[in-house]
DNA sequence: TACTACATGTCGGGA
DNA sequence: TCCCGACGTGTAGTA
């Protein structure tokens, strides 16, 4: 059986239930009336209400209210769960060793408790990002501008690791930094920091920001410092492969 | 009823459900086996396996894998979700207008189908934020140093915003930058811009790294570019407030 | 383990 | 809306 579900569940039968999810590497979720306590890297407080609590068999733990992307509270994966017995009221702990965190979650009424045994072999294919754009670049390197040369790829110096470091046809040492998104002053800041630690070295450092557009702040920096952009948005190809996966848009 | 559940779901009974809980403004859970596409800012491809599919009432969808603290897909707030028949399998699709980005999921085994009327009216406090050690040394400057005088929070300067900004003693001008955690040379880049921006207008001009640690990277670079490092752990402490929340540790 | 940087980052605040 | 920066960021890759 993949998946067991109770509808507001005893005492008893959560603890067996959820003893059971955990010892068969399931995903074991409920729906409960719940507060929650925090503490670790830093602290929070949640009063009373409902929420979806998820516990994965790799630790991981999640509490989702009924808005926003992002769980409001969590442990992530290597975390250790258990269930204990309050005076009026189940508490769930999650603890984390290092660095040491730890989450409570008081069960004031579970509405429901599942698990799922799920069989999942595969793993995410994305296309389309800031590595991908580093590799186009570097087998096609007049992306950037005629007799462009790249040397070096993910190269680590002083102060950082550059995402692609070339040469241009005047013999100019070449910093480029690729962002898959609208660049901004931050993306600035790190190309600065990568061609002044050049210079520490060479002369003639150029410094190239390579991404689909700018901020006007990216763009306001950008002018001052002397370094350049060059427009090139990322590629959402599919790397070759033997057997081509087809989509649901086919 | 706050929780409708159905196991092993039929085709109809997924659409009745599915839709009954989206018109409640449900938060409605799927564990199904299933493949994903996703094309938007970027693309990808997943295929058939066991997921936990989250759909909240503000749009947000989210699929999560049995491993990891992460969606493997997800959909932000504001995504319009549908359930289409399609030949042999029903397709829930979810739509982000700007950017436009689309999420299609198709529902090749349901093993559990619910839907969760959640009462939620409590939100997060969270104690030990970067903006709550910049308030720290705003009422308590002799933090960072005698005579420090703070002056501007957030201040906001040609490239970007300083977190604090203010005169020491011998009345040079102090910028400040805060840092919760392990400071790292991207913060050290960040302080750097600052510091840079204000020497165009200002003369004896010091940047300060506020931050529990550095990392040898950022160590390295605040040196060279004459920047310094005050130690400074983030305050875990709750801002007063008239009723105090017991926490589940007392 | 520490360091470095990406991310379909997400989220909130301010102009 | 765009811009900017924090986040208990999480995650992967590497030394």
């Amino acid at each position: 059986m993949k998946v067991e579900v109770k509808l507001n569940p005893s005492k008893e039968e959560v603890i067996d239930l959820f003893s059971r999810g955990l010892s068969t590497e399931a995903i074991v979720t409920i729906f409960a009336r719940c507060n929650v306590s925090y503490d670790g890297r830093a602290k929070s407080e949640l009063g009373l209400g409902d929420r979806v609590i998820i516990i994965k068999p790799d630790g991981s733990f999640l509490i989702h209210q009924k808005e926003k992307r992002e769980p409001v509270n969590w442990q992530p994966p290597g975390s250790s769960v258990s269930l204990k017995i309050g005076e009026d009221k189940l508490i769930l702990r999650s603890v984390r060793r290092k660095p040491k965190e730890i989450l409570e979650v008081g069960l004031i009424d579970v509405y429901l408790l599942s698990y799922f045994q799920a069989e999942d072999y595969e793993s995410l294919a994305l296309m389309g990002s800031e590595a991908e754009m580093a590799d186009l670049v570097f087998e096609n390197p007049e992306l950037i501008e005629p007799g462009f040369k790249p040397i070096f790829k993910e190269k680590s110096i002083r102060h950082g690791i550059i995402d692609i470091l070339g040469k241009d046809k005047d013999g100019n040492i070449v910093v480029l930094e690729f962002k898959r998104r609208r660049a901004d002053l931050h993306a600035v800041s790190q190309l600065k920091r990568y061609v002044e630690t050049m210079r520490e070295e060479y002369k003639n450092v150029r410094g190239i920001l390579v991404a689909p557009s700018l901020t006007s702040g990216a763009k306001r920096l950008l002018e001052k410092e002397g370094l350049e952009f060059k427009k090139l948005t990322p590629p959402k190809k599919e790397k070759s492969r033997k057997g081509r996966q087809k989509t649901l848009f086919d």
